[in-house]
DNA sequence: CAAGTATACCTAATTTTCTTATGTATAAGA
DNA sequence: TCTTATACATAAGAAAATTAGGTATACTTG
């Protein structure tokens, strides 16, 4: 993901996570998801993207499902019952994980 | 950092903001901060940590002094002037990063 | 007093996960 | 016709970790 090169390590949660909102989706549809969501903030890069995809796909966690849209081929991904399971796993994981930086971060308030 | 291999990319940050708090801290102490900061979720790996010391300091973001204690070695470090406003710069980029991420993985919140 | 744990620094090899660059192809708009 | 948007993909390189190893001193415990 560009436009800060930062959190290395949450796309996969992001793409799980917008399967949980959205039953299919298709790899452009998810850049222009992200984008709309942070007001252009983050760009996610299709270099990032697509391995992704499918390195989830070949986890077991996205099944895929091509339909030909105006003349475009579009590869339409969805969670498998193991992927919805991950979603969960991952998304709490990086739930707790910012509530951990919030107390590094901002150490008053963690023990006022 | 280990504990989920998370967030790469935000040790760098993390030093800088502890070093806002507290004048002059050394390697192990930094370790021992995270630690107790976030009750023991967050484990700075010395692998991580030394080089993202060294670098820093390289860059013109910190000074270190060396002191003997207990007749073992300490490098403190410490914020240099242009350290103080890249800490500053590098919190603020990481918090904005984290109000995007919130939008992606919250989307009902950031629309209603 | 020996052994293990804690303190304190460090580096190298490897892995993970990006960015950047490139390639293919179709459709729409200027 | 040329550029932009849509839509997929891979490969080379960089960045930033993990894992594993190394050195050394001090403290604790059996």
């Amino acid at each position: 993901m560009s436009s800060s090169k930062l959190l290395k390590g949450s796309l996969a949660t992001i793409v799980l996570r917008l399967l949980e909102e959205q039953e299919k989706m298709y790899g452009y549809e998810i850049t222009q998801k992200v984008k709309q969501l942070t007001a252009g903030e983050f760009k996610l890069t299709e270099g990032a993207l697509y391995p992704t995809l499918h390195k989830l796909e070949a986890e077991g966690y996205l099944t895929t499902e091509t339909q030909q849209v105006d003349g475009r081929v579009r590869k339409y991904y969805s969670l498998t019952k193991e992927g919805n399971a991950e979603a969960k796993a991952k998304v709490s994981e990086l739930e707790d994980f910012l509530v951990n930086l919030q107390k590094v971060l901002n150490p008053k308030l963690g023990l006022g």
